[in-house]
DNA sequence: GTGAACCCTGACGTCACGTCGGGGTCAAAT
DNA sequence: ATTTGACCCCGACGTGACGTCAGGGTTCAC
């Protein structure tokens, strides 16, 4: 219990070097406890879990900053926001091993990707990093359902959803591109279109929730595709029409 | 073919930002094929392909440099070999993950991990970098044979593996503790039980092979545990151990 | 009481870029 | 024909997360 380590054993315990911790002392991100009359850094077994943590979310490629702030959240359940970014990495990691897997197929079929192919397969928008997500998205329960869902998705599944999706934003770039209203027949039934995919792949998304998301298209947040790179206003658009297909929801069931 | 694509649309393709493309250009590690007569870079497919390739090697957190000797590498399928990171960085970040649900479910049971198991459970040295094992053991058959078996292990199994080693360890560090010598029937015994460990879990190890790996645990490498920080010398009688037991079944064979 | 092994605090080096600043280039619109 | 705005160049300084000395104090075992 009242066990302290010096500098030395404590980097060593959670294998990072001496100066590491003399850095995380000055930053003010892992402060020994106490120090010996000497002036020795003294470790209590509190400083040691605290370093760990910081060691974790190091390891997944936080920056320090972003760990501090996460470690000042008093109330947050560390082991659970752990395991989720933990689990958001593999699921991104399996899908780039399905793009490479394909690669492999194709190589093994005498195709080769272009760029642009690749780029398109690779989705490495689509797979978003996890904590700049959380970022957006807070710790609503929508976020929470997603990951647990995504989390046991095949190669296959996320290659399904992936082209599930971009029919649906093709078809929506087009109706961008014919000036029809965002508040069109044809657009509210692809906003709805949308709205199904994500009740389906991610969360569930009655009406309401799913204007409550509209915002993030509107933003054109990385979260998904950069809209506006599809068709010009098509982030705009895309809010519109799913505010209206709402709003069409509703009024036919009041 | 011959399309060429300028800094910032090769920046887009591939994710990064214009800035390091001028970076890699500088530390010559992408460096585009050809410039326009005012001086613009432009970037063709095979220079794109490249780039692809730092990309994605930098993703899995390499160094610029270490991705420079890998891509001087000619006749490396490269694929092949990322597709084989991949499997690893998952693997490990699986093994955090059984850790993870570990404590989690100790959590559940009203027991906390003193910082000390945490480490012994982690065994954050066990699960070691891909490609720092990769120097260390070249592309060996063992080392392929060892990605594709550990890439299949549950977390179950990673826990038994773990242990057993553990066993052998403490009986050996007990060994050269004792003063018996390496020569000693005891030590060969104990030597047998490492190999056949390695066997089961690892790749296929005959004698031979196993007196080929005896070099690793001598120079005390970070792909095992520090086997000196066990016991003091352990790591030199590990060798000689492994080696008498190897002289030892070649004698009864011949 | 004297090494060897640890500890301290600066302070400068490094890697992989981010971020200006000053200035040329190019295609389209006026 | 020029102007406008988006794009390009290079040089240089800034930054985050440490690595690596240099110079000097501390502890502990022999």
């Amino acid at each position: 219990m009242a066990d302290d380590y010096t500098v030395s054993a404590a980097a060593e315990l959670v294998g990072v070097s001496v100066r590491t911790l003399h850095h995380y002392d000055q930053i003010g991100l892992v402060r020994p406890g106490n120090r010996s009359n000497a002036g020795y850094r003294l470790y209590s077994d509190a400083d040691l879990r605290r370093l760990h943590r910081v060691v974790f979310y190091r390891e997944l490629g936080l920056e320090l900053g972003e760990i501090a702030e996460i470690l000042a959240d008093r109330d947050v359940d560390h082991l659970g926001r752990q395991r989720e970014l933990l689990v958001a990495r593999i699921s991104h990691y399996e899908a780039m091993l399905t793009v490479i897997d394909r690669e492999l197929a194709a190589r093994a079929a005498g195709i080769a990707l272009t760029p642009r192919e690749r780029r398109e397969v690779f989705g490495q928008d689509f797979v978003a990093h996890a904590e700049q997500a959380r970022r957006e998205w807070g710790d609503s329960k929508e976020f929470v359902q997603r990951q647990q869902r995504t989390a046991t998705y095949t190669q296959d599944d996320w290659q399904r959803l992936r082209e599930e999706l971009a029919a649906i934003n093709g078809k929506l770039a087009e109706a961008v591109g014919d000036g029809t209203p965002a508040t069109d027949i044809k657009a509210m039934d692809l906003a709805e279109e949308l709205r199904l995919h994500t009740d389906r792949w991610f969360h569930d998304c009655d009406h309401d929730t799913h204007r409550g998301l509209a915002v993030h298209y509107k933003e054109n947040r990385r979260s998904g595709r950069n809209y506006d790179d599809m068709a010009p206003g098509l982030s705009r658009y895309v809010h519109d029409a799913i505010v209206a297909n709402a709003e069409r929801h509703r009024s036919t069931v009041d």
